[in-house]
DNA sequence: GTTGTTACTTACTAACTAGTAAGTAACTCC
DNA sequence: GGAGTTACTTACTAGTTAGTAAGTAACAAC
């Protein structure tokens, strides 16, 4: 039954209130995840993070997944400079008409991740976990893995001859997640944009990809 | 003290049958690490697939750590098709004065990995929980990491005018790791080799590594 | 000023964690 | 046949795990 009729001003400061709470739970779980995994992790060590106890934790998200679920929640609420390029080129786009270009997309995705190393190594652990059938997300990151291969099915890239699109951005993203995974394990060593503009001159060599990049 | 003269053929064959128990201990971690990552693994549960108690267990580990160590040393004693491959360019190989090719090469490292997904899995694992720097593998990884991008410095790779060998290498080790990463997680939907040979396509397109593959 | 809700806390449970200590049965050595 | 070693087991400890139940203090609604 939701009797959420207009949320007075007190309603609305204390909800707001609850909201940065569960931001602080939010966080520390990811800091926790990112050091152990999630198998790894405790509901303790996120109460004890954020200051308040194990019980005070559940009270927000319920059980161990719920967190999970919430963790998984703020990994999507991200910004995506990435839909906003492709969008561009969707009917009625500043582009339209035009072919998006893999490498320019890639650039994009690139700057985007290098802003925030904390989700991108969330990212690889909940990924990696999720290898095992036995993870709750299992299914998940699969029906992922085999979406983002085709991110917009309905736009036509525009590459040099010879070359399958589908398989070029099949390619740069695995490419990406392994540099991604050496650039979170050593950030102070590794300049992750740097070492990317040297994969494009492996993955999309000069002489093949002119006018294309 | 090493009191290991002449071992008789019955302290042989002891020794034998607890070199047999160690094989099933670390095959069950194995299993288990890769299920649930290290953290999420148990002693008893490896006690439990062994059919042994979890004091046993500790009898031939003697702490999880020492677990850990036995289940590095299994993924090293791996036998490698690809050592073999490269020593064949060294003074006094079959090939030697000739340059190996780095399509080649990761051809042979596909196959072999192609033949072993478990020990890929567990790399994976491994790898992804040292990316923290709380992870006891931490500095182990980050050294392999570093290393493995340069396999062989004494080798000169042959490859097309304008590509750097160390970068053309770096990325396609990223890119196989990224492959490796999907193909584990759903064996029976991707064939490995079959999808590597699609991105031969983009990592070393042909008019540009004509006689270079 | 009562009634309800929110945001917690304390107190608890049952199961599980790595690790230790002290056995014991089987076998080897000499 | 006695001494030592190996490959375990039982029994235990101290700490941690997710989750539940029953509070309570602060505040809001009416």
């Amino acid at each position: 039954m939701d009797t959420q009729k207009t949320p007075t001003p007190a309603a609305k400061k204390r909800s707001a209130a609850a909201q940065e709470r569960l931001d602080q739970i939010v966080s520390a779980a990811v800091r926790l995840i990112n050091a152990r995994g999630f198998n790894g992790m405790s509901l303790q060590a996120v109460a004890d993070e954020v200051g308040i106890t194990q019980a005070g934790v559940l009270h927000y998200v319920g059980s161990k997944h719920g967190l999970l679920v919430e963790v998984i929640r703020r990994y999507y609420d991200r910004s995506s400079a990435l839909d906003d390029y492709l969008s561009l080129f969707h009917p009625g786009g500043a582009f339209e008409g035009q072919s998006p270009k893999i490498p320019e997309y890639c650039r994009l995705l690139v700057a985007e991740n290098n802003s925030q190393p904390e989700l991108v190594m969330l990212f690889q652990m909940l990924n990696t976990e999720a290898m095992s059938t036995e993870s709750p997300l299992h299914e998940y990151f699969n029906d992922r893995s085999r979406g983002v291969i085709e991110p917009e099915p309905d736009v036509n890239w525009s590459v040099p001859e010879g070359i399958d699109a589908t398989e070029a951005i099949s390619c740069a993203l695995a490419a990406m997640y392994g540099l991604e995974g050496r650039w979170v394990a050593r950030p102070d060593e590794i300049d992750y944009p740097a070492e990317w503009s040297k994969f494009e001159d492996i993955l999309f060599p000069l002489p093949l990809w002119e006018g294309y990049r």
